[in-house]
RNA sequence: GCGAAGGUGGCGGAAUUGGUAGACGCACUGGAUUUAGGUUCCAGCGCGGAAACGCUUGUGGGUUCGAGUCCCACCCUUCGCACCA
C-alpha cells in the first residue's frame, strides 16, 4: 500500500470500480424490502453550492447505510430547471434560458459525480424537458375539467415603467428591482389549483406522519389554519337595495362589543363608497400601492378611514360605521371583519386612533374594564358581561346562542374557515411550462387535447425583462380551439415551478415511460421513505406535495396518501462575514477564505486583514452563506484540494443534520488530519506482520470498540451523523493505542471501516480491499456489536453527597443495591463525616446519592 | 405583525432523554522531529484560585435527593409568511 494518502488517486479509482459495477443502478426487487431516499433536486443555478453537498452527502449516508443493512435502497437525482433566475441570466447574457440551464445541468451533474454519491444516474430527469411537462399539462388538464383547476383574478405586483409582473423576490423596499419605480397591486386573471378543496384531510393527515419533525407539522397545521367560528350578516342599504355584509368571526360572544365593522381596500363596499368620496378613492388607492407580501402588510402603522355607509349590528339593531382598514385582507375570510375594540389588539389599536367606541363585552381576568394601555388579558376568554340576555354565559354557550339567534334571521350560522388559499399556479413568465389552454371566441377557456400535448415551449426565446416573449411569437400563440376547431388564442402563463416539483419524486419510478404519467413501477417505490432537504420549505413545497399526491391518487394514478414517510430537514449552511468600508462610503464585502484572522493566547479573535494586500477587515457576524456578502464556499475548490471525502466528512462531522452548520477552513483541515491518519494506520497495519496480541489490552479494546459502535448505531438510527463521525474517531484513537496486528486491531478496523463507509466511501473501499476484508465494503454487512465485547465485571458508579459529586467507586457487576450503597459510603466518608445517612439513592450502573 | 425553532468553553458541538456538564474535533500553549516554514508525534487546555475548594449550560424564579434536560416569566438569534427555489 502506498505511504501518502492521495484523494485524487482514491477517489478515481473508487468511482471507477463502481460505474465499472453499475454500483448504483436499482431495479424493483420484490424480494427485498424497498427504501426510496431521497433528496430535494438542485436548481441548476451555476454549480452546486455547500447546501447542495451537505443535502446530498446527508442523502448519500442513509442510502448506503440501508443499503448494507441490505434492504433494495433507490436514490435518484434529477433537475428543477425551470425557474426565474434563468431568465435573469438570459438578459444579462443574452443567452436562451434553455442553454444556460443545460449548460448548468452538465457542469453540476460532473460535480454530483465527482462526490461519489451513490445515485442512479439511469433515472435523471429535468423538469424543463417536454417528456417530464407533457404530465404536468396532461394532469392541469384533468384538473380543469374536474374543476380542480379554474381560472379567477388573483392579485400581482406590478412594475408601471416596464409594464410587467415582478416576483417578490424582484422588489426591493417596495420597488422593482430593475426600474426602482415604486410597486404597484394589479389583478389579473390567473389559474388556481383547488388546495382547499383537500384542507380538511391534508390537516388531520398530519397525525399520520409520525416520521415528521413536530415543527414541521405544527407550521402545516397553522398555515392550513382550520378555525371553527360564526359567519355573521351585518345589514346596510345602498340605493335603497337592502344588501348584506358578510364577515366570519371565531369570537361570535364578543358581537354585542362589535362597534364597527372593518373592509378590506379590495371590498366591493369600498370600491362603491370611493365613487361619491374622493377622499376615500383616495386613502383606496394608497393601500394599493406596494407589493403583496404579506409579511409587509402586517407591518404597516394601521390605517384606515370611513365610508360613510353605516351597516345594522345584527342582533342590537344599533347602526354601526363602516370603515376601510389597511389591516383586513381581502384574501382571508370574507375580506371584511367585525371590529371588537374591547377584546381585539388590532382593533383596540384603531379604535383608540380614530376615536371609535370601545365597549367591554367579556369579564377577564383583570376584571370588566379596558383601560389603556392594551393588555394581552383582554383577548381572554371569559363570560359575557354588558350583553343583554347573553349576560353570565361562557364562550361556547355564548356562541351557540349568539349563532342560533343569528340563525333564526338568517344572518348567521356557524362555520368553518380556512387559512389555506387555493394555489394560484400562472406565472406571466416564459421559462415555466406552458398552461395548456386555449382561448377561444365561442367556447371559452379549453383544455389541450391529450394528443395535442405537449403544449411544447420554444428553447431559443430570449426575454428582455419586458414581458413574458410568448405573447409576440405569433407561432406559439396562433392555435385553433380544441373543442369547435375555430381560431384561438394560446395561454401565454406558464406554470409556477412548485407545480414541477411537487409530483417529481413518483416520476423518478418510471422517467422513460411516454405513455402515462407514472406506472406500476411508481405503486413498488412510492411513498418516499426518507426525504431530505432545506427547512426553508417546511410549508409550501411539501404542502403542494402533499396536495398533489391526493389529487393523483383521486385519478386512480397512485394508491398513497402521502409523498413522504419520513422528513429530515437540513439547516442552513452559514459563514463569517466580512467587510471593509470604501472611500465612496459603501461596503466592501470580502469573502472569508481571503481573510487572515490574528488570535490572543487563548485563541480569540483579535484582528482581521485581508491577506492579498493587509487592509484591515471588520467581522459582521456568521451568516448565511449568500452572494450579496460575499461569504460563499466553493464545493469545487475544496474537492480539488482535499478530494470529495473530506467535504463530505466535514459537513456530516461540524454538526448535526438538522442544525445550521457553520462553515470553518480549520475544520475541514481537521477532518482531512484524521483521513490521513486513517490511511496512515491502514499502511501501517498492511506492512505489519500479525501479532497475537496481549489479553487485557485486547479486551479494553474490544470493550471500547463495540461501546462505541453501540452508540453510533443509536444515534444513525435517530439520523445524528455528526456523533457517528466521532466515533468513527474514537475507534482509530482506540485501535492506535494498541500497536501490532492483533486479532482485536483486525476485528476493530474492519468496524472501523464499514461504519465510516457510508461517509466517505472512497478511502474506505480502497482500504477495504487493499488490506484485504474483501472486494466490496458496499456488499459487506453492516456491523453491529458483539454483546460478550460489552460485558464488564466491575462498573465505575459516581458516589455524590446531597447531589454534589464527592467521588468514584469501582463496584463488581453483580454487586446488590445494599452492598453498592454501602461500598458508596466508605468511598465519601470524609463528606459525610459523623453526620446521619437519611436516604440513599441508588442509580444501578451509574451513581449513588447520599443525603445526609 | 403572525407562525416555528434555537441559545452549553475562545469556536463547532457531546451528554445513554432527570443521574460525573464539556465526548469528538478546531483554535490555543508547551515539548519532540525538521536548516526553517509546513507536516507529523507527545502533553496541557471551562472560569477563578498557589492550593483546599468554589463557580459554571442566555437572564430571573420554581419543582426534585439530583436540572443543560421539566414548569413559569423575561431577553436575544435564526427560519417561513403564499410570485426565489
Amino acid at each position: 500500500m502506498q505511504e501518502r494518502y492521495d484523494p485524487q488517486d482514491v477517489e478515481r479509482e473508487a468511482q471507477d470500480y463502481w460505474e465499472r459495477r453499475g454500483s448504483f443502478r436499482v431495479v424493483e426487487d420484490p424480494a427485498r424490502p424497498k427504501f426510496y431516499c431521497l433528496s430535494m433536486f438542485p436548481y441548476p443555478s451555476g454549480k452546486l453550492h455547500m447546501g447542495h453537498v451537505r443535502n446530498y452527502t446527508i442523502g448519500d449516508v442513509l442510502t448506503r447505510h440501508y443499503r448494507m443493512r441490505g434492504m433494495n435502497v433507490l436514490q435518484p437525482m434529477g433537475w428543477d430547471a425551470f425557474g426565474l433566475p434563468a431568465e435573469n441570466a438570459a438578459m444579462a447574457n443574452k443567452v436562451p434560458p434553455a442553454k444556460w440551464t443545460y449548460d448548468n445541468i452538465a457542469y453540476m451533474k460532473k460535480q454530483l459525480r465527482s462526490l461519489g454519491f451513490a445515485l442512479d444516474w439511469e433515472r435523471e430527469l429535468a423538469t424543463c424537458r417536454p417528456e417530464y411537462y407533457k404530465w404536468n399539462q396532461w394532469l392541469f388538464a384533468r384538473l380543469f375539467r374536474k374543476g380542480l383547476a379554474y381560472r379567477k383574478s388573483g392579485v400581482v405586483n406590478w412594475d408601471p415603467v416596464d409594464q410587467t409582473v415582478l416576483a417578490n423576490e424582484q422588489v426591493i423596499d417596495g420597488r422593482g428591482w430593475r426600474t426602482g419605480a415604486p410597486v404597484e397591486k394589479r389583478e389579473i386573471p390567473m389559474y388556481f389549483l383547488r388546495i382547499t378543496a383537500y384542507a380538511e384531510e391534508l390537516l388531520a393527515a398530519l397525525d399520520g406522519l409520525p416520521g415528521w419533525p413536530e415543527q414541521v407539522k405544527l407550521m402545516q397545521k397553522n398555515w392550513i389554519g382550520r378555525s371553527e367560528g360564526v359567519r355573521i350578516g351585518f345589514e346596510y342599504e345602498i340605493e335603497g337595495d337592502r344588501r348584506v355584509l358578510w364577515v366570519f368571526t371565531t369570537r361570535a360572544d364578543t358581537l354585542m362589543g362589535a362597534t364597527f365593522c372593518a373592509v378590506a381596500a379590495e371590498h366591493p363596499i369600498a370600491a362603491f363608497a370611493s365613487r361619491s368620496n374622493q377622499e376615500l378613492a383616495k386613502f383606496v388607492e394608497e393601500c394599493k400601492q406596494g407589493a403583496v407580501m404579506e409579511a409587509d402588510l402586517a407591518q404597516l402603522e394601521k390605517k384606515g378611514m370611513a365610508t360613510g355607509l353605516t351597516c345594522t349590528h345584527p342582533l342590537s339593531g344599533e347602526k354601526i360605521p363602516v370603515w376601510v382598514a389597511n389591516y383586513v385582507l381581502m384574501g382571508y375570510g370574507e375580506g371584511a371583519v367585525m371590529a371588537v375594540p374591547a377584546h381585539d389588539e388590532r382593533d383596540y389599536a384603531f379604535a383608540l386612533e380614530y376615536g371609535l367606541p370601545i365597549k367591554p363585552v367579556i369579564r377577564h381576568s383583570l376584571g370588566d374594564t379596558v383601560p389603556e394601555p392594551w393588555q394581552p388579558q383582554y383577548a381572554d376568554y371569559g363570560t359575557c358581561i354588558n350583553s343583554g340576555k347573553y349576560d353570565g354565559l361562557p364562550y361556547e354557550k355564548a356562541v351557540d346562542a349568539i349563532a342560533a339567534d343569528l340563525s333564526g334571521n338568517k344572518l348567521g350560522e356557524k362555520q368553518v374557515q380556512w387559512r389555506l388559499r387555493d394555489w394560484g399556479i400562472s406565472r406571466q413568465r416564459y421559462w415555466g411550462c406552458p398552461i395548456p389552454i386555449v382561448h377561444c371566441p365561442a367556447c371559452g377557456d379549453v383544455p389541450v387535447n391529450d394528443d395535442d400535448l405537449p403544449v411544447a415551449l420554444p428553447e431559443d426565446l430570449v426575454p428582455d425583462g419586458t414581458g413574458n416573449p410568448l405573447n409576440k411569437m405569433p407561432a406559439f400563440l396562433d392555435t385553433r380551439c380544441p373543442s369547435c376547431g375555430q381560431p384561438a388564442k394560446r395561454e401565454t402563463d406558464t406554470m409556477d415551478t412548485f407545480v414541477d416539483s411537487s409530483w417529481y419524486f413518483a416520476r423518478f419510478a418510471c422517467p422513460d415511460n411516454d405513455r402515462a404519467m407514472v406506472d406500476q413501477r411508481a405503486r413498488y417505490w412510492m411513498p418516499v421513505d426518507q426525504y431530505i432537504g432545506g427547512i426553508e420549505h417546511a410549508i409550501l413545497h411539501l404542502l403542494y406535495s402533499r396536495f398533489f399526491m391526493r389529487a393523483m391518487r383521486d385519478e386512480g394514478l397512485l394508491e398513497v396518501d402521502e409523498p413522504f414517510t419520513n422528513l429530515l430537514t437540513q439547516g442552513m449552511v452559514l459563514a463569517e462575514t466580512y467587510y471593509r468600508d470604501t472611500p465612496t462610503g459603501r461596503r466592501e464585502w470580502v469573502n472569508p477564505s481571503e481573510v487572515e484572522v490574528g488570535r490572543d493566547a487563548k485563541g480569540k479573535i483579535v484582528s482581521a486583514k485581508r491577506a492579498s494586500d493587509g487592509a484591515e477587515v471588520s467581522f459582521a457576524g456568521i451568516r448565511t452563506m449568500s452572494k450579496s456578502k460575499n461569504n460563499g464556499v466553493d464545493p469545487q475548490a475544496l474537492i480539488e484540494k482535499y478530494g470529495a471525502d473530506t467535504a463530505r466528512f466535514f459537513v456530516i462531522f461540524a454538526s448535526p443534520p438538522t442544525n445550521t452548520l457553520e462553515w470553518s477552513d480549520e475544520g475541514v483541515e481537521g477532518s482531512h488530519r484524521f483521513l490521513k491518519r486513517l490511511w496512515a494506520f491502514g499502511a501501517k497495519f498492511d506492512a505489519a506482520a500479525p501479532a497475537p496480541g496481549e489479553a487485557a489490552a485486547d479486551r479494553a479494546a474490544r470493550l471500547e470498540v463495540h461501546s462505541v459502535l453501540r452508540q453510533a448505531n443509536y444515534d444513525l438510527a435517530k439520523h445524528q451523523f455528526n456523533t457517528v463521525a466521532s466515533a468513527a474517531m474514537k475507534i482509530l484513537n482506540a485501535l492506535e493505542r494498541l500497536r501490532g496486528r492483533t486479532p482485536a486491531a483486525q476485528e476493530g478496523l474492519s468496524i472501523l471501516l464499514r461504519l465510516l463507509s457510508p461517509i466517505t466511501p472512497h478511502v474506505c473501499h480502497h482500504l477495504w480491499c487493499a488490506l484485504g476484508f474483501g472486494e466490496d465494503v458496499m456488499q459487506a454487512a453492516w456491523p453491529e456489536p458483539d454483546p460478550a465485547a460489552l460485558v464488564q465485571d466491575e462498573i465505575e458508579y459516581v458516589v455524590q453527597v446531597n447531589g454534589k459529586l464527592r467521588g468514584t467507586v469501582w463496584v463488581p457487576a453483580s454487586s446488590t443495591e445494599e452492598r453498592t450503597a454501602a461500598l458508596a459510603i466508605t468511598a465519601v466518608e470524609k463528606f459525610i463525616a459523623g453526620k446521619p445517612v437519611r436516604k440513599r439513592i441508588v442509580v444501578p450502573g451509574r451513581l449513588v446519592n447520599i443525603v445526609v
